[in-house]
DNA sequence: CGGGCGCTTTACAACGTTGTATCAACGATG
DNA sequence: CATCGTTGATACAACGTTGTAAAGCGCCCG
């Protein structure tokens, strides 16, 4: 509760000293100095941010808008940003919009104009050129896809790659019928992936069956499971399964066995994401890992500095991946 | 940008009166409404809340300070935190402590005096009577275990009764060696839910063996995993194990079908937490399910509450739970 | 017709902080 | 000795908002 008004009065000295000395100016008398700590341990003093915030016209505060957290990926990525924000002495916000762009507009617009410095967004419905009419001039940082003809930041990982790279993995296990889980009318990243899925399949001379790329609306076990039980149902089911996330992978992987589907050997599985719960499921899920770690601290890099420095052009960093190899591909066939 | 100065200025009034206006005041004459309301639309104004809060003396940030997202209870509670809080115009700052003291120390230091109206506090390492201290008058509501003699408001479920439930159910099933993963010598619901735990042994007329009791630092898979490892290695193993929570849960099974140990046949295994991984997992997951919407619901009102009128008496809230039974208990023996 | 009351609006101050301008003291420089 | 630059401290204003007090207006009642 103690101010400056209350530390400056102890210290017999005016409220701008001790100012000066919690933001550390240099020139202050070598006594007066030692005064004034001494009274700010005394009273226990802690700056007012709202306060200081309204002066300096910076809020210290930045958003994290991602879909829910109640997906594994988009929980580890939270707890990672939040420990790189923490190294910039920034305040996470995490917002939810649970995959709808109203969601998403709402949040922008109520706490964007004043409340954040910044925001860091994992866009699902959101088209990202909504940000531009709804927060103009706060510096966002995108994760995920991107349009690369949209001037703002952005960090991800190349996602075609990744994929081809995945299905490339199930063609060398000797896999014929390989399907896809996690086809998606406006999603970005499901594009990209499915083209990569398209590409490893060119490239083994395999052709591509459309009954043999399922949709799944959200990314979660559940459609995972409904999509898997779909694929099952078909003439001739597939031999191995791409999934576009690791949550659709388990779902997956739970609609097989309880059809007496044996995984690996009647159908190899691969996820994306690399979260935990995939590398304890049984059996352990082959997947792709993106550096989560890095790509918070790339976001929150390119956001420090960008608000730094507004003008600068966009910046797209190509975080790196690797697939995780585990017992979902492992022997069978 | 726009501010109450440049909304007044376009509508021919005072600032007061814009601010007014905004504010619900009655008493502003219907054709200074019309206009102000008028340039309000047109401006695009926004309240700068730092600002009013800084005037009104609250924040509207609460503080939800918790060990670990990547933990999926605390995922999916903060989740339900987040959407409880908004009904109530509030913004939520999730802080992660990773589970040191140091860390729940350090954050509700640096905001509680001035960035947050009250904060909901799930403590690991933390001893409650610390908030006494270090967040002197700053409204708190506990989660999970609480100390009675705690003047704190508090929201949980009676983890005495589940961890009983949970233990009966394996005795139901006709299991003789009944072990526990979980036990930790600091945290308040491993005390209580062991103690449940030796309730059902004794009302069942069973011995209480130590060996079968694995203690676990942590609430990881990887904990999980190696306490099962250990149960596993001892001269004569469980027959069923009880969980402290669904992670546990998931690294045991995990551990024992590496040791082709079947699940549940030969070892039945029950979580807590009624986590969706664990719903999916195979084989699921019998396990403990609190009702986590009632939890984040009533920690909000409760926080609300107290933010409202300070001095009411501390409460405790007891919410519902059930035993949700799948595939882990079911069958086999 | 004057005093009081309800409606409506406004000026002002204040929340706690920091940037700017100013001022004073001092030693060094020309 | 006058001037200048450095060091050190301070008063003031301002960030955008809202509570308080007060004032103007019209109306009713005595």
């Amino acid at each position: 509760m103690a101010t400056l008004k209350d530390v400056a009065a102890l210290a017999g000295v005016s409220v701008k000293t001790v100012s000066n000395v919690v933001n550390g100016y240099a020139f202050v008398k070598p006594e007066n100095r030692r005064r004034v700590e001494e009274a700010l341990l005394t009273t226990g003093y802690r700056p007012n941010l709202g306060a200081r915030n309204l002066r300096r016209g910076r809020t210290g505060f930045v958003a994290l808008v991602l879909p829910e957290l109640v997906v594994p990926y988009f929980a580890e990525l939270a707890g990672l940003v939040l420990g790189a924000a923490q190294e910039h002495e920034w305040n996470v916000l995490i917002e939810q919009t649970l995959g709808t762009r109203e969601g998403e507009r709402d949040t922008l617009a109520s706490l964007g104009p004043h409340m954040i410095d910044g925001a860091i967004v994992s866009p699902e419905a959101l088209e990202a050129r909504d940000f531009g009419e709804l927060a103009p001039g706060i510096p966002v940082v995108m994760l995920g896809e991107h349009s690369v003809d949209l001037p703002i930041d952005h960090v991800g990982i190349d996602n075609v790659e990744a994929a081809r790279v995945a299905v490339a993995h199930l063609v060398a296990l000797g896999r014929t019928r390989i399907a896809a889980i996690g086809a998606h009318p406006h999603r970005g990243t499901a594009a990209q992936r499915l083209a990569g899925y398209r590409i490893a399949l060119a490239e083994a001379g395999l052709p591509v069956h459309d009954e043999l790329v399922a949709t799944a609306l959200n990314y979660h076990r559940r459609d995972g499971a409904e999509a898997m039980a779909r694929l099952l149902a078909a003439d001739s089911p597939p031999d191995a399964v791409f999934c576009f996330n690791d949550l659709l992978a388990v779902g997956a992987v739970r609609a097989a066995v309880e059809r007496g589907v044996r995984v690996p050997s009647d159908m190899a599985v691969v996820g994306f994401d690399n979260t935990e719960e995939g590398a304890y499921s049984v059996p352990s899920l082959t997947t792709v890992a993106p550096d989560k770690a890095a790509i918070a601290r790339a976001a929150v890099d390119l956001l420090r500095r960008r608000v730094e420095e507004p003008e600068r052009p966009p910046e797209h960093v190509r975080t790196p991946f690797s697939l995780e190899i585990r017992e979902s591909t492992r022997g069978g066939a």
